[in-house]
DNA sequence: GCTTCCTGCGAACGGTGTACGCGTTGATTT
DNA sequence: AAATCAACGCGTACACCGTTCGCAGGAAGC
């Protein structure tokens, strides 16, 4: 308001106001970041992100080159957020359980993770993302892996396409205004439908439904579900780890 | 007025053209796909589509609600592609493979599929899709899998996960006008200089360098990581087949 | 004949990302 | 102390976007 007048008179002089924060990388990226977490990829627009810190949308340029690679610091800065233990006295399995339980928490935090990923590939090597990957060679290489590219490739990729499933779905139960369990309730018939004729998908879909009448709570349903499939894949990888296994 | 006038002369009278094959929902739904394929998702819009199609941006409503309803069909129209063997003679095994590089084939194929699955999620019930899903149940059912629905859901963020990853990779090498191998050589010293003082990391790069070096082709590369994580993955759930012990 | 529907469309609204050039400012050099 | 300069914030403008609305014209029913 004042700030747009520059000296409504010269009596009223600058002293400068109490110093805003001023408009850095880092703080842009940060409130990009709670804009994206709050409202979704498609809710963040230059004008508001400007609009936020109290600047104009096109003063963001000059700190940031364009708004794809404003996301992809904001993609990696997120990666930050992942801690991987160091390889110690604990097994593998729990060091790779946590790290991987770490990522989807992650990106179930910031549900916007998946469709960017979508995007933009993990082609960027941003440094985060290099830091996560060297720990997590680590921790395949500590127990003398023979791949360790091969299997966190196979590992991030089931964690990656998990929790992207589940966030999308999260964000769809959000959008609706209605709890997680208001909401599958309220898709069971459209569900019931579709599944009719098909013999054993109504099959599987009963045993779904069943799992969570018996479940006290979707979240830890969904927990339940995401291990599942992660001891799947260390159990097949455990086979491949040199001096325990029966053949080839 | 006059320049309004839609009729300049009597004679030109409109005669109907030679009868434009009309604007039907299949029709734009086709559209939006080969659009899709070929420009990827950012570069569909209603006033394109609308023209390529000799049609006016708005005519379009007439038949599809909205863009993100239109994006929908284009997803499940693009899951009719994917073929799912009836559970027969051979090995279950050797069925959900064949199932699994169709759906990563069909991923590679329509590169903009991770993008959109990462918005949407797969909550949406299209009848292709339900299609597909019926006959995975079906193949794992047949082996008398336990939890059938915790297989599929399994593998399939595996394949999502991994195709998704792929066809961002794919797309960023596409835009770049060079090929995937050239590609590669280019990103090599940013990679090398990411990696480097990442002790395991480094070691990890060293070998998928010298991988890739030994691959005739970087596509059979890509097609022997698939596996090697599908491989993984069904070891692991091999090992919960009832009344068996592991056995390769 | 008249009426009622259905389809396509032009115009318009409120948004978007970002290029460009201007005024200001604080530090650095002279 | 004066002059210079790079960095910064911003107003304006452009081309485009998805979508709403009301209207034109033909088809179909009566």
């Amino acid at each position: 308001m004042a700030a747009k007048n520059p000296i409504p008179s010269v009596w009223a002089r600058p002293q400068r106001a109490p110093e805003q924060p001023a408009l850095s990388r880092d703080a842009i990226v940060r409130e990009a970041i709670a804009v994206l977490d709050a409202d979704g990829v498609e809710a963040l627009s230059m004008r508001k992100l400007g609009a936020r810190l109290n600047a104009g949308a096109t003063s963001l340029y000059r700190h940031v080159a364009t708004k794809d690679e404003l996301i992809e610091l904001a993609l990696d800065e997120v990666f930050g957020e992942i801690p991987v233990p160091d390889p110690g006295a604990a097994d593998w399995r729990a060091d790779v359980t946590a790290t991987c339980q770490a990522f989807r928490t992650t990106t179930l935090r910031h549900r916007w993770l998946g469709s960017v990923i979508g995007q933009a590939g993990l082609v960027y090597l941003g440094p985060n993302l290099v830091a996560v990957s060297e720990r997590m060679a680590a921790l395949f290489s500590a127990v003398g892996f023979p791949e360790p590219s091969r299997a966190i490739e196979t590992v991030l990729s089931y964690v990656l396409g998990m929790s992207t499933t589940e966030a999308a779905f999260l964000t769809t139960v959000m959008r609706s205004g209605r709890t997680e369990a208001e909401f599958i309730a309220g898709l069971m018939p459209a569900a019931q439908e579709a599944v009719a004729g098909h013999e054993f998908l109504a099959e599987a879909f009963a045993d779904a439904a069943a799992d969570a009448v018996a479940a006290t709570d979707p979240a830890t349903l969904r927990n339940a579900k995401f291990d599942y499939g992660l001891n799947v894949i260390l159990d097949g990888l455990a086979l491949r780890l040199p001096g325990r296994q029966p053949n080839s």
